[in-house]
DNA sequence: GCCGTAGTACTACAGGTGTAGTAGGCCGTC
DNA sequence: GACGGCCTACTACACCTGTAGTACTACGGC
């Protein structure tokens, strides 16, 4: 399991739309891409679709005459995968490192530092709960 | 600027290589790899370089008749770009929403938790100082 | 001066991606 | 029962990646 999702833009973004749906006709996905500025043309939408398919990405059944796609690897799935590439080849697999760096380096403004403190005691405190069960 | 760097493994690869010695011939690059047990025929790697070199993102000079490579992006650019990849796909571009899922969800053990709780105290810190200048 | 060797350039090929046209099947309508 | 439209399947093509062989060139040694 957890094999590497490499995988692109375009892929990553019909997975969103799958993952936001739960389900969808490849029309909708076609639907969704244009209100997103993508546009594509729907074969081209049905293309990636099988060929996500193929590598077993995605899945569909079949409602009448439409195929009705579901994605077959979790948004988690996929978002872990890519953070740990991340982690892996900039901080060398430690991952308060790459917290350390989020925190020191960017964006994280202080009320969103208030808030991890908050998170992180609330961390410390569970360990303990843990210890207890 | 920075353009989103959608970098495989193997470029990758040849990059960290690039970063940690600043430059290398493409014998040391093939050398190195074969390190890190990929092994590669030596003009797989002169390939790859010159389709990086191609791209923009390294660039060589000569001495005598070996080439020596340098990268051209730094570490410190793909890997914000790589981050804002994961954060913009799955936490809406919020940083610390990021930060959030690592501390919640991942493997931060309970030394790192509190490294972590220090490096904030000390980020609020710096924030009051801040103020004060 | 010729030859081997080291090093780059060129070429090749399979597989994946982005993109889309065309063909074929089915369902509802007139 | 034929026609039009909708939907999928198949095909196509350019470009990128991984992989590597072959060709060419130049330097150093004998």
């Amino acid at each position: 399991m957890s094999e590497s999702h490499q995988l692109s833009d375009l892929q990553l973004g019909l997975l969103r739309i799958l993952w936001d749906r739960g389900e969808a006709t490849a029309a909708d996905v076609h639907t969704a891409l244009l209100e997103q500025d993508r546009e594509l043309a729907p074969t081209t939408v049905s293309t990636m679709l099988s060929r996500l398919e193929k590598k077993g990405t995605v899945t569909h059944r079949v409602e009448g005459r439409q195929f009705i796609y579901r994605a077959l690897v979790s948004e988690e799935e996929v978002r872990r995968s890519m953070l740990s590439r991340v982690t892996d080849y900039f901080f060398g697999g430690d991952v308060s490192a790459l917290v350390s760096h989020l925190v020191e380096d960017r964006d994280v403004d202080p009320d969103d530092v208030a808030r991890l403190k908050q998170l992180l005691a609330q961390r410390s405190g569970e360990e303990e709960e843990d210890d207890d069960a």
